[in-house]
DNA sequence: CGCTTTCTTGAGAGAGATCAAGGGTAGTGG
DNA sequence: CCACTACCCTTGATCTCTCTCAAGAAAGCG
């Protein structure tokens, strides 16, 4: 069982990670947490049920989407360590809004409502936390919708799907933008509200253009303003 | 000049309201605002630019709308009292990721960030309200991308719009929905991701079937049920 | 080396955008 | 009181883009 995480030796700490706080609040989430671990492909939360905890990611990478009843999904982003899943259905107490899947092996820390709002309101670093954690979360939710409502083509969704996930994983950025690219056409159909289809033809275009280069999961976009500028 | 509003004795508090907060911290929330009177059809923050303070909205409502280069236009929500206009900004240090815009005339409070994010550091509640604060804003975000996305057919956006807008603003719920319509149909179209001859055309065919009344700018929503299911 | 998952490419149809022209209503000012 | 303007709504015709259906190739995996 590695599920022995603890809080204040854990590396991964960053700007954009909700548990870089003070070393005393890490002694009490390292008290209120319940680590977990968790094999691909489960279901942290599901859409429409009630939520009575957070979940805090410490190690792998989870798919947010939403999902219609006609089985239509739109994929929000790619959560992984240092994102807190189940934020704003705690904070507001309604049901979940989005379903979580893990996409690889996953360790997470479980936090009880009443606990977290305990330690939340206990200390300003994460009461700040907190709500930039929500922030980062609407930030996400408004780029998609962006994405859906402004662009005219399917060509402009795509590459506004493509640069979202360069601007949040790139590793170069000499002029073209290189980056890991896990996603499956199907993944990025659902981000930007496509079909699969859609976006294998739009692909092989960007390719044919010189746009767009993929060797296994690395690819990269050799002129982000041209695909900047079919977003229109 | 009516500006001189004051946060303690103000009528509009509420659970969905920001400054529903103890009588200490609407001391603190009087001393640090600045209060603005504003005409209708004002922009209060611009997409793009810079945040430096945040916007808490006394009376009147304002529009929220992001817009691409081409001039295409996404209405995101209408903020009213208890709003806060820039949180999501403020917190993450970026530029407006959205436009706010007076329909009416407006009182607003306008709070310096450093000002804004020491009131938040120094009281649990005030902590809370705006993870809270963000949190709607969040849930306004994805309903606008689900609806976007997760819709094959222009009547279903148009339809999740309209029960979307009836949720937050709904007078009557006796199995009918009933409540103000104060958009124009360019207006919808902007909300549902569809050019207004559309939202005209449907709006004609859903009364036509009885699923839809107007009557100046009172809207009855008669089978919310069949709206729902072309949402698909 | 079969099996599943993912990608590729083609052909056809339909939904909605766009262009266009006209009508209704409210506000303004002579 | 009436012209005039501005804004919004309505309806029609056309055309294009993307979805859908279909059939097969490639690639990863036990």
């Amino acid at each position: 069982m590695p599920a022995s995480h603890s809080c204040i030796t854990c590396a991964i700490r960053g700007p954009q990670c909700f548990c870089t706080l003070p070393a005393l609040d890490l002694l009490d989430l390292d008290t209120i947490g319940a680590p977990h671990d968790i094999a691909a492909n489960q279901t942290v939360l599901r859409e429409g049920y009630s939520a009575d905890r957070v979940y805090i990611i410490c190690k792998g990478r989870i798919k947010i989407s939403a999902a219609s009843e006609g089985g239509r999904l739109l994929l929000v982003r790619i959560a992984g360590p240092g994102d807190v899943l189940g934020l704003a259905s705690i904070l507001r107490t309604t049901n979940h809004k989005v379903t979580a899947e893990t996409i690889e092996p996953c360790q997470l820390k479980s936090i009880p409502r009443a606990a977290f709002i305990d330690f939340m309101r206990g200390s300003p670093d994460v009461s700040q936390n907190t709500a930039l954690a929500v922030a980062r979360e609407y930030e996400a939710a408004l780029l998609s919708a962006r994405r859906l409502a402004l662009s005219t083509s399917a060509a402009g969704k795509l590459a506004s799907a493509l640069l979202d996930w360069a601007r949040m994983n790139h590793i170069h950025n000499n002029e073209a933008l290189e980056f890991a690219m896990p996603l499956t056409h199907e993944e990025l159909a659902c981000m930007a509200g496509l079909s699969r289809e859609t976006v294998t033809r739009l692909l092989a275009r960007f390719r044919v253009e010189g746009l767009v280069d993929q060797q296994g999961e690395r690819m990269t976009l050799h002129e982000p303003a041209k695909l900047q500028s079919l977003y229109c």
